[in-house]
DNA sequence: ATCATTGCAAACACTTTGCATACGC
DNA sequence: GCGTATGCAAAGTGTTTGCAATGAT
């Protein structure tokens, strides 16, 4: 789903912000890379593309986008923050061994009580945490080839 | 549920954690204050206790407890990590108001799938933002109070 | 001309690390 | 006495701020 530079400055100006070619580029990056990136590594790869492009205007911008709800930061449990530019409602899922933080569909949040405990819910962030598919297949496969051989002691 | 000394020794003892002093007191807070405080919080109220109580040391416990499963660090999308000692299944809410972050039934949670789209789910953490009901009621109030008198501009 | 945006450098806040001291068995 | 726990100070990391230069209308 990445959008069109038209979409982008779309949804740019009917928050009033400005399309400077920097935001753009941010936007673009999120909506292209859907890894739900860092501040640091938006910046790794527009300094590429901008070589002006500075770090204080990556924060300055995504802070602005966040604040005008044209994208979400992530809660996680790292000292990171993630943000991505799906605003559909949906969850994530981290890794715990291998790191990555993936979309995850979560059924019940397609409709969420607006009104929990006297408490009025304007959004949900679901992080679920485990082993994802590749590294339980990972599991699975080592665990075939070590069958009969001496265990790894557990270290 | 404030948690007894010798429950509290248990909860350590079960998981290879000696009890020391200061170790206690970090549990001993943490059931007390169910606010899911900061490493800052927990070290600013100890120091009272124990005054050589060192902020090293509320990082090392808290790190070295939550690595052993007997407290949890909490995702949030603020700077600083959030602890608790409540084990038990359940959602946060976060008033974008006041800031307050407090527990939260949450009955999807109390059955989770145990695997998701091919991942396997060990813990899902939950944080629902909005306006909490503290801050609704003086909403209201404030507004009932200003009722024909000129409306705050938007600023 | 004015106001918004950008970007460097310095400041900041939270957390971790290095290492020396003190404690428990 | 030896390994663990503690605590100070310094370093590290992610983010914010102060302020000057640049850009847009």
């Amino acid at each position: 789903m990445e959008l069109s530079l038209q979409e982008i400055c779309d949804a740019l100006e009917r928050v009033g912000i400005r399309p400077t070619q920097q935001r753009i580029e941010v936007m673009k990056y999120l909506s292209r890379h859907r890894v739900h990136p860092t501040a640091e590594m938006i910046y790794a790869e527009l300094k590429a593309v901008i070589p002006t492009f500075s770090k204080t205007t990556v924060y300055n911008t995504l802070k602005l986008l966040e604040e005008k709800g044209v994208i979400l930061a992530l809660a996680t449990d790292e000292d990171q923050i993630r943000y991505e530019a799906n605003l559909n409602p949906h969850g994530h899922f981290k890794c715990v061994r291998c790191g990555v933080l993936n979309d995850l569909k979560i059924p019940a949040l397609d409709s969420p009580g607006r009104e929990v405990e006297g408490n009025l819910v304007l959004e949900y962030q679901v992080l679920a945490k485990g082993v994802c598919r590749q590294c339980r297949m990972a599991d699975a496969q080592s665990r075939a080839e070590n069958r009969g051989k001496n265990r790894r002691p557990k270290s």
